[in-house]
DNA sequence: TCTGGGGTCCTAGGACCC
DNA sequence: TCTGGGGTCCTAGGACCC
């Protein structure tokens, strides 16, 4: 979906309609979450500190995240999407991934998905069409937005050759610095690089998987199930916090939330985690694996706060969080049987792949 | 410029076991 | 007395994604 949390607002505030707006956490500490195209031609991108943003763009809207909203959106958009295929793997709230490979006619299924998805919804979406899910998500990046472009294995390298290595999943600036410092900064560089000297730099693993990237190569079937494998709630101060009572008290609280939403998805989980960001930004973690899995909020709280005294914070704590992993859900444990235990659906073998 | 919140996956070291 | 190899689990940190 393009600039998705902003369109969905702009349903509801017609009148802003081609003015630069940012959906945003506000508050001395806030960031951009989704940045309209108008706010983006002033340099406001997602992420961007909000103190930056209206630097950029002092005639910036500014309106707050409602994330039930945007979520009463994603459902209605994927229920689209399901009337296209059975095989939907959903990608966070804006994003997913469509089978068409059963169609002979790919190309105009997408048309018909984004005009399907604009009736339903209002809402306007770029579609990347590909042999694979790579080719089809970068293809949806190609042609933003309102767009529909179709990568091959014949069109790739003539295609996104020139591009910045960073234009593939997985290289963000860590990686594309490492890459520019043995000389490769595009996608074709990359696709071609020397074998040797990619292990010698990344390992054996991750040097394969960039250079077999870099040439299209990727996943061709989807995950149509699932299954959540943690669970968290974190917090940043408005002000950094010294105070013990204040951190032990969010701390309680966070681990409570963190605990409904467990019980509400009849989940419970073993290792508990709380996190802190201390003043220069610099980010901490101590976890403790119980026995058995738990949700319940006064023995989340009680190991959170004595993993709190661990760090004994000599600094003021900027954030502070807490979450849960090792999610098992009860329908899992109780039902041992293979069928339960095969969330991964084998997609058909390689065919055209929609992303919206 | 001064950096949200919620996730996933990977790596590396250490403990422990056979 | 000084020492292999392989496996699993746990912990902490980091990169990355939406």
């Amino acid at each position: 979906m393009d600039a998705f949390y902003v369109s969905v607002e702009l349903l509801r505030h017609p009148e802003l309609r081609g003015k630069p707006l940012v959906v945003a956490h506000d508050g001395p500490r806030g960031v951009v979450t989704t940045a309209s195209y108008e706010a983006r031609r002033f340099g406001v991108h997602s992420a961007l500190p909000m103190v930056t943003a209206r630097r950029r763009c002092p005639q910036l809207q500014v309106l707050p995240v409602d994330m039930q909203l945007y979520r009463r959106g994603s459902e209605k958009v994927m229920q689209t999407l399901r009337e296209f295929s059975d095989t939907v793997e959903v990608v966070g709230l804006d994003e997913a991934y469509v089978d068409l490979s059963r169609s002979p006619v790919p190309q105009s299924r997408a048309l018909e998905i984004k005009r399907r998805v604009r009736e339903e919804t209002r809402l306007v979406c770029s579609i990347g069409l590909g042999p694979n899910k790579l080719m089809a998500k970068i293809a949806s990046d190609l042609d933003k937005p309102d767009g529909l472009f179709v990568l091959t294995a014949r069109n790739w390298l003539e295609a996104v050759g020139d591009r910045p290595a960073s234009l593939l999943p997985g290289v963000g600036p860590k990686t594309s610095a490492r890459l520019s410092a043995i000389g490769i900064e595009t996608v074709a560089e990359l696709a071609g690089a020397d074998r040797a000297q990619l292990e010698r730099s990344f390992g054996p693993r991750q040097g394969e998987g960039l250079r077999s990237r870099a040439n299209g190569v990727g996943p061709d079937s989807l995950t149509t199930v699932r299954t959540r494998k943690s669970e968290s709630r974190e917090t940043t101060f408005p002000e950094d916090v010294t105070d013990r009572e204040q951190l032990t008290g969010t701390l309680v609280r966070l681990g409570r939330s963190v605990c409904e939403s467990l019980e509400a998805h009849q989940s419970a989980g073993r290792t508990i985690t709380v996190k802190i960001r201390l003043r220069g930004f610099r980010t901490h973690t101590r976890s403790r694996t119980l026995e058995a899995p738990t949700r319940d909020p006064d023995t989340v709280s009680r190991v959170a706060c004595e993993l709190l005294e661990r760090f004994d914070p000599p600094d003021p704590v900027r954030l502070i969080g807490v979450g849960v992993a090792g999610l098992e859900d009860e329908e899992a444990e109780h039902a041992n049987g293979p069928a339960s235990a095969a969330p991964v659906v084998e997609g058909e073998p390689a065919g055209p792949l929609t992303l919206l």
